[in-house]
DNA sequence: ACTTGACTTAGAGTTGACTCCAGCCTGTAT
DNA sequence: ATACAGGCTGGAGTCAACTCTAAGTCAAGT
């Protein structure tokens, strides 16, 4: 699989492809004899692993970390083990931050589409929703 | 209320905050006679507003516009609405790629506690979990 | 009187994650 | 045969979001 297809199957770009490489976010990929990159299966997972974890915020050296650990054998499993569920713990921390804003948003949308109806704006301070109206007019 | 007192009640430094008024996400807080930041429980608000849109992975200049239009005056309901709508979808579609990066890892860490215990990594090829296994040995 | 500590500003520096560029090679199409 | 598409490298540039520094003001403590 060449450079260009990986891309699209992930819609990244090139130069994204080779800076994870680079930096060791994936593995040193397989060339042709001229030098060319030839994604195998393998290296189209890593590309997947080093997507996935990105997605969900994990620094690129972090990723780095795990593909190293990965590449230095069965040693390292009980390392890759807590490296991953560290990463857990702060993706559930990221997901529970969101969880919260999307609910104050869910609120002040409301009061919003109340607002644009009939052009007054009214804030419920008892609202369970962290902070209340920061927006009164000034 | 301090800039020290703020930013102990947010865990955040005195210069995020300054530079938070500098780009505008939250509007310029009140003083005393010889220039010293005094935060008004508006401007407290504010500040909660910016750091909660913050956590969300809202861009600081996106914070910045929705106080722009706060400040605006009743005709920018409908253009706040938007915003927030907007910013909605864009958590929740974050929410969701967290949340299949946490099943992934869920997986992943039951396969390293196994291997903890036996030595042995093994992968469950059909498992639901998006990409399975890139780390099978080189 | 003077040091210490908390604040101010304008502006420079840092970090992480790309993203672009120049200069090169190579295989295919006109 | 020559242009063009696509790949390669090393290194520079960009962008967002801080983060730090220098130089200054001011109040309290010794």
């Amino acid at each position: 699989m060449t450079i260009k297809e990986v891309c699209e199957r992930y819609h990244i770009t090139p130069d994204t492809l080779r800076y994870y490489e680079r930096v060791g976010a994936i593995p040193a990929v397989g060339r042709t004899e001229k030098g060319i990159r030839n994604y195998a299966e393998q290296d189209v997972g890593w590309v997947e692993n080093a997507i996935c974890m990105r997605n969900a915020g994990v620094p690129v050296e972090m990723v780095a970390e795990y593909v190293r650990l990965c590449r230095q054998g069965d040693e390292t499993f009980s390392a890759r083990r807590d490296l991953l569920r560290q990463v857990r713990g702060e993706l559930q921390k990221q997901i529970e931050k969101c969880q919260k804003e999307l609910e104050r948003l869910e609120y002040k949308i409301e009061r919003y589409e109340a607002a644009v109806e009939t052009g007054k704006l009214i804030w419920n301070k008892s609202a369970s929703c962290g902070a209340d109206a920061p927006e009164q007019e000034s």
